[in-house]
This record gives structure tokens, sequence and C-alpha cells, in this order.
DNA sequence: TCTATTGCTCCAGAAGCTATAGGTTTGAGG
DNA sequence: CCTCAAACCTATAGCTTCTGGAGCAATAGA
């Protein structure tokens, strides 16, 4: 049996965000000391580790919720969860290209040196006008 | 003067975000008619056509509202603005590599067919077990 | 037994909006 | 002028994923 500071430690998981998940029901509400303390189970460790990997990857508590429930039951296809995983992916992908976008306008901005004023500093300017960029955004 | 619908459609900026702008003192509050709807003045389209390029871009509203400030003083110089432009730069600079570094895992990750049964599953595995991974993340 | 550490619950805040409820004002057509 | 729908008002709560604090109770080691 851990308590919540054991289970902490073990998976670097700040205690009230343990709490927390708990909440949203990611981990079950678990036994209790008599004053009232959460004792873990081994396996809750796994658990958590499983849950911190997935949040460390990105993916939302939503999801990880289904994965949990799909990883219960080891018989049955794994199409669910890989189509999780996949448009998590996608979801990632279009972030790094919008980033991206950005990355280039905001290179051609700051190629202003610094060493004038503000009216004439491009920074201001391309801020100011959206028709100086390059592409969408 | 325009109306709060009327500065909503040139900028692209909706309604209860522009009232969130002035809470957070991005504008100023305008004037009022009799009835005390918001009435605006062109200059207003102008500064909010900047807080929502800037917001494109990804700035926060706090450097937006430095930067505002610094743009009513076109004479000083403008090392500050140049300095909130590429410390932006580097953030995303920063997101990007970590997305990537994300991608490259779900890559490896979602190399599961989605033919087999959840216990075999790689994607659930995986997650399972930062140990497989080939980065820190 | 004493006390430092850890744990408990409840609540608020961060970021940047967005939505809803319940009410008032505006402006165009009749 | 009157009516009525559209637009506007304020205040408040919710979203997401935590994080920190207040105020108090339990536990564990010396
Ligand atoms: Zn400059
Ligand atoms: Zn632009
Ligand atoms: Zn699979
Ligand atoms: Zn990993």
């Amino acid at each position: 049996m851990y308590s919540i500071g054991d289970l902490s430690r073990r998976t670097g998981v700040k205690i009230p965000t343990i709490r927390y998940y708990e909440q949203m029901g990611l981990i079950a509400a678990p036994e209790r000391s008599e004053g009232n303390q959460r004792r873990y189970e081994k396996s809750e460790l796994e658990r958590l580790a499983f849950i911190r990997h997935a949040r460390d990857l990105g993916l939302s508590i939503d999801s990880i919720r289904d994965l949990l429930a799909l990883s219960q039951h080891p018989e049955r296809p794994c199409g669910e969860a890989d189509r999780i995983a996949s448009e998590h992916l996608a979801t990632v992908r279009e972030k790094i290209a919008r980033l991206k976008k950005l990355e280039q306008e905001l290179e051609r901005i700051v190629a202003c040196d610094g060493n004038h004023t503000v009216g004439d500093c491009y920074v201001i300017r391309a801020l100011a006008d959206h028709s100086m960029c390059e592409n969408e955004h």
C-alpha cells in the first residue's frame, strides 16, 4: 500500500494532480486509512504511469480515459486505440504546421536590428499590417 | 463612430472578445451612447487589428499590452519591441521542437496495424512503458 | 509523547476566450 | 409615432489541465 506521496514520488505526478485525476475519473477512488488518507495498491502505480506517459505525449484526459477503458479488455480488437493514437498524431502534425508558419513570419518580423526608433520598427509595422505577411496564419 | 458589432465585423474579432480585451486593458473603455452602448472611433479599429494580428501570431495578451504601450512612443528606441518578438520566436521554436519529438514517438506508436487485440496492441504497450520510447519528452 | 511531515477538503487562479441568462437600446419599416 | 426584431448591456460561469494556498487532521520517527 502506497500513500499519495509515495505514488507521487514514484511516478513524478504531483499530489494535487493525482487527486485531480481521481476527480476526473482516470483513477478510481482508492481505499482510505482509518484517518481518511488515500492508500493505493501497486496496480495504481502502473495505471498512473500510463496516464503520465500519455499526458507527456499530449493526449487529452478524455482520450486517456478511453484508452484505459480499452486496456481493461485485452481480448478485444485494438482498432479504437489505434484510431485515438493516429488522430492525435494528426493533431500534433497540424500544430507543427501552424507553428512553422508562425515561425516563418516571426523570422521576417524580428529581422529588425533593434537600433532605431519605435516609429521605424519593423516589428511594430509588421504587426499593424497583416498584408506585409507572406502567408495566412 | 462604430458600434461594437461594426468593429467586430471589420476586424473579425468576436464581440465578447472585444469586451474581454477592454477588460484586460488592451483597448480603452470607449465612449457610450445615451443608452450605454459602446461607440468606437476609427483609431480603435487599427488598434484592434493590431491586437488581432499579434494574437494570430501567438503573442500573449501581456506582450501585446507592452507592444501597444511602446507604439505610443514612436521616438523611443525599439529594442524592447524587438526583444519581445524574438523571445516569442524562441518560444515558438521550442514548441516546434517539442512537438517534433512527440511526432516521432507517435509515428512509431501508431505503427500498429489495428488488426489484433488490445492485449497485443503496440499503442497500449508503448503508452504503458516509456522505456520503449527513443527519446525523452 | 512530541512534533515534523504528510495528508485532508475546499476554493481560487491561470490563459484566452465563449456562452448563457435576463434585461435594455436601437433603428428600420409601417 | 409605434412596434418589434436585432443588437447591445452586465454579470456570471464554463472550458482545460493543472497548481497553489488556507486551515486543519493524521501519521511516523525519535
Ligand atoms: Zn525594431
Ligand atoms: Zn500576418
Ligand atoms: Zn493496435
Ligand atoms: Zn515515452
